[in-house]
Order: structure tokens, then C-alpha cells, then sequence
DNA sequence: TTGAAAGCGATACCAA
DNA sequence: TTGGTATCGCTTTCAA
């Protein structure tokens, strides 16, 4: 039989809401005496308040939505860490979701999430659009914060993302300042805005230095190791010439020293690579894998920071976030 | 301004009650035509039944809870997919915590849940006793299932388990076959069951063939990458002679190649090593990690399948599963 | 400082 | 086949 607010005001010979105030720490309204029994009685018999039946009333129900496409995924563990902690520092609890990158299961998510009144959503879109999914939460009140990726004109309360063109652009350039001419470019998916970004940032580094762009060594993967690894075997084949790498990440980047060494191929000495996303992974292998950084953990602190600011109704000094890349060069750069 | 049943009501000029068979899908107490004339007006109007409400009569709410040590831990990444995956298809959303192996955060989740009102929860436990939670959920008649750790007598609703002494024994039986008599052991902390369960193992294939159990190899980590390779440093520089290693998990296994390395020890040549848990990270090491394979993803799955059995009332057929290690021989290994 | 009562948005029982 | 109404466990006026 669970316990209510009512069994304890009984007990205390109080009304249900004086208890109410006290649950709540309402810090008027309750003399003291009254209040140290209610607590006593409290402790005593385990009594716990239900959040659904606050929830009905306050329309708060202390819990958020995070959308992610993968959690296996190597990026997204670090990214859900960081969310869960800061969420839980600040007593809400968060629905996880797996998109796989299919839009009618992210729809069914927000329509679940929106059943179940969470008080915000964060999302890492597997479209490049949030629009729909800004209408709807929004005509029910539910902030957005939008993670990771976003296309501009999109529609959402709030956001952080990762300078993408930027981290792009460090790593070519320090490529090419090492020298590089030949610079293979393994992009994403190119359907994707990140791609397009990264590849931007690759351009600019090369049109700086009046490095002609040749197209036959920009080659698309699906963020999988055996694209990183099918791409490289195929240009090896092709008998076009690289003395460098840059992998959109690390996944790929890993697939593509593997490729190389199985040609007798040394790395970094004939082969200089960097990937992309710092995954835990990079550290692990041989050699070690340079690549760029991206704050995952931060990120999802930030987001989760966004949205409670959000829910909470305090303003938000900047809407969008945006996180600077770091440059982590380890044994397969020289 | 939120629309509720009462409205879909008023519009459909029906009763409430009749509005909630319709969103309930129950077969009967409506004519065809109110029925049709509801959905429209339901689907036209964008309504969302709110869970809370609903949860508040029904005391089901559709969400599960789920506590693990460490989502950034890279065991539970596929595990939290499986108990997603199945949890999703039967319309369960869920609540991710990450422990941290502190069992007041863990009493602080559980609390969480109980106040949510979840219909059940899943536990990773950090502690080697889960008896202190069931009681709690118990008295809330919130069943419990617990994954991957436990200790006899150890109270549950239902629990879905790796079989430790075996995955531990088919590794070091396999060194012993290959005709190695001095096997390091890398355990984990000692403190937690599994540890013992895998040094039982390893006892087992050792004794079984008369081999000699040497206190001195058996060493300690902590289930982090430097701890596998503090170790055998530690070893080396003792002038201990070894000439396999079988270690507690993939990330020590790696720890450890990495220290033979550094050591111009050759792997699997003058040594062979086999890890524990096929963590995603062993293939693209090199050379490529023998392992013993932990079903992760299949265990969530299990643990959310006999958990929601519980919820719903079903039978399960046996409380306690157990999952069967899998050896994986790959390039540590000749 | 305290209490009585209305109301949140559904379900479910009992009548009609 | 329908509707009226009590109810779930809490918050929140408003009055005492």
C-alpha cells in the first residue's frame, strides 16, 4: 500500500496542506514545531511524494528527453555523461533514445516524450532540419535544444554545436604546413551538413596556401571503419598519389591506417593522418591516432545547461553555443 | 493552451468516458461511427493523451528505469541498446543513470524512480548487494531485475547473467592447451564478485591440469587501460617469467600489449594474451585482441524482457538467465 | 500559522 | 452504446 500525503497529514493531525508546504520547503507558513514533526513523521514511515501526481498540478514533471542517433556510436557516451550529470546535479531525470538516424523513430520519440510531459528536449538530429520538431514541442511548451548538428534558418530554442569548419581547417592546415600537397579527404555522409562543413574547412586551408583541390582524393565514407578502410584500398589501387590523410573521424581515419599498413604502407613516415572526434579509442591503437578534438562531455554539459536554463525560465546570454575544436597530435603526425 | 479529453469531448459532443475507450482502444462500448468521428476530430486537433494524468489512475507510467556504473564505460554502450531497443518496441521509454560505483548515487537514483513512479527498474548494481533496493522497491511493488553482478542469496525479481567462471575458464584453458604454464592473471578489484568468479575459472583450467597456482602472476588492476599496463611493468621489472596473460577486460589486455611492447616483447609470439568483453576496441587494435565475448547488447535485451514480463504480469519462465561467453581468437593468440 | 476545497487530466465503475 | 461521477495524489488559492 503506498503512502500518502494525506496518511501523513493525518498522522500529524495537520491538513494535507500544511504537509504540502513542507515537502516543498516552503519556507513561510508552517511553524516550526509543526514542520520538525512532519518531518519526523516523514522519515519514519518512508513517505515519498509522487511526481505524477505533482506533475498533473505543477505541470513539471522533472525529467528531460535526449535523442541521440547511437549510443554505440563511439561519440555519443561522453555527450550522454555529460547531460545525465549536469541533469542530475539539478534534480532531473533523462529519457535516452536511439534515432538510428531514421526520422519517423525520432518523431515517434518527441510524440513519447510530449505524452509523458518532459519539461525539454535535447536532440541530435538525424535530419538536417528541427523545424517539425520545433513546432510541435513548442505548441506544447516544451523547449528545444538542438546538439550537434543543424542546417542555418532551423528552428529551435537553443543550441550548441561544434565549430566543424574550423576543426576541418586546423587539421589541413597543419597538414599542409607540414608540406602536404596531396591530401586525402575521406568525407561523411555527404548528405550531411557536418560534411559539408568540414569539407569547407579543408578547402580553405588548402586555398590559402594555393594547393590546387583534386577531387579524385575527396571520397565519401559512412562514419564506419571499413569506409575509411575500402577508401583508401581503392584510391591505393587506383594508383593515385597522398602523403597525407584527413578522416571526418576517427572510426575512419583508424580503417584507413589499417589499409595502409596492410601495403606495407609506414605511418606517419610515408603517410601523415588525422581523424576527427578524439574517441577513446585513438589513444589505444598503433600509432596512436592524431586527430581533432571534440568536446563531447562539454557539449552535453552545455546542452543540458541550455535546457534547464530554458525550462527553468532564466535567460539564456548567448542562444547558440558554439565549441571550439582542439588539435591533439599524437604518433601519426610527425 | 494544452488540449485535453474534455475537449475532444465537447467537440465530438460525446462524453469523456466514451473519448477514453476511443484512445484506449477498447473493442467495445463504442459504435462504429462515434468511434470514427472521435479519431478524426482526435487527429485533426493534434491531441496527445497526457501519461501523467493517465499514470495517475492507472499507476503505470511506461517508463523504466535503468542504472549502469558508466555509460562512457565501454561495456555498457551496447547493453544500454539491447535494454533500449526492446523497451522502446513494447512503448517503454527509459531513464539512463550512471552510478558511478557510489552506492549513494545509486540509492539516490533509485529514490528518483520510485518518485517517477517507474514501472520497474534495471540494475547494473555497484554494490555486490542489491537486497537493501529490492526491499525498497518491493514495499512500492516495483519489480527489479539486476544485470551482470551479483552475490548468492542476493535478493531480485528476476536477474540475467554472464557465466564469469566459464568465460574465464575456456581463456585460461585455452592457454593451458597451448601448452603455457605460467599464466599472469589480471584480475579486477578484488572487492567485486566477478573478480572472484573469473579467478575461479582460471583456477579451474590451471588445476585441472595439475599446474601449479603462482600467487606472484596473479596481480590486480582496476579495470582501467593503465592498470593493465602498471602491471606488467611491474612484473617485468621483477624478473617474473610469464609467457601468457589473461586479463579481466579488454582495456587492462590492451594495457598490457602496450607494456610488452614498449618492452620489445613480442605479441602472441613470446606472449599470447586474452582479454574479456570484446569491447568494440580489440579489433582495431593491433595485433588484433583474442577476447572472451561478452554478449552485452543481448544481456540488456534479456534483463528488459524479463523485466517487462514482471511489469505485465507474465510468467517468466526462469528467473535467473545465463549468458554463455563466447571465446573470440583473434591475433593475440596463435 | 493552518485548513477546506477546487482542480489537474485522465480512468473506471455503475447507471441509463 | 453511452454518460455521470468518483477517484488518483498532489498543489494552490482563499478563508479562517
Amino acid at each position: 500500500m503506498k503512502i500518502t500525503i494525506a496518511d501523513i497529514a493525518r498522522m500529524a493531525n495537520v491538513s494535507k496542506a500544511t504537509v504540502s508546504r513542507v515537502i516543498n520547503n516552503k519556507p513561510e507558513g508552517v511553524s516550526k514545531e509543526t514542520r520538525e514533526n512532519i518531518l519526523r513523521i516523514i522519515k519514519e514511515s518512508g513517505f515519498q511524494p509522487s511526481m505524477v501526481a505533482r506533475g498533473l498540478v505543477t505541470k513539471k514533471t522533472k525529467s528531460i528527453g535526449l535523442i541521440i542517433t547511437d549510443i554505440a556510436n563511439s561519440f555519443y557516451p561522453l555527450l550522454v555523461r555529460g547531460v545525465e550529470d549536469y541533469a542530475n546535479k539539478y534534480g532531473y531525470s533523462l529519457f535516452l533514445c536511439n534515432s538510428d538516424n531514421n526520422p519517423e523513430k525520432e518523431k515517434g520519440y518527441i510524440n513519447a516524450f510530449i505524452e509523458k510531459s518532459v519539461d525539454g528536449v535535447i536532440l541530435s538530429s538525424s535530419m538536417n532540419e528541427t523545424s517539425f520538431h520545433y513546432n510541435i514541442l513548442k505548441s506544447k511548451n516544451i523547449p528545444l535544444v538542438v546538439l550537434d548538428r543543424c542546417v542555418e534558418g532551423d528552428q529551435y530554442d537553443a543550441s550548441v554545436f561544434f565549430d566543424n569548419t574550423k576543426g576541418a581547417y586546423i587539421a589541413a592546415n597543419y597538414l599542409v604546413n607540414r608540406g602536404h600537397k596531396k591530401i586525402v579527404f575521406i568525407s561523411g555522409p555527404k548528405s550531411l551538413i557536418i560534411s559539408r562543413h568540414r569539407l569547407d574547412g579543408y578547402c580553405m586551408a588548402l586555398e590559402e596556401k594555393n594547393i590546387e583541390i583534386d577531387e579524385d582524393i575527396i571520397v565519401e565514407g559512412d562514419f564506419q571503419f571499413d569506409s575509411g578502410y575500402n577508401r583508401i584500398i581503392e584510391l591505393l589501387d587506383k594508383g593515385k598519389e597522398f602523403t597525407a590523410i584527413f578522416a571526418c573521424n576517427d572510426l575512419m581515419a583508424i580503417g584507413a591506417i589499417m589499409a595502409l599498413k596492410s601495403r606495407n604502407i609506414e605511418v606517419p613516415k610515408q603517410v601523415e593522418i588525422i581523424g576527427f572526434d578524439n574517441v577513446d579509442i585513438s589513444r589505444y591503437i598503433e600509432p596512436q591516432l592524431s586527430t581533432v578534438g571534440q568536446p563531447a562531455y562539454e557539449m552535453g554539459v552545455e546542452g543540458a545547461k541550455q535546457l534547464i536554463k530554458l525550462i527553468e525560465g532564466k535567460k539564456i546570454s548567448n542562444k547558440d553555443i558554439i565549441l571550439k575544436p582542439n588539435l591533439v597530435l599524437r604518433e601519426t603526425t610527425i
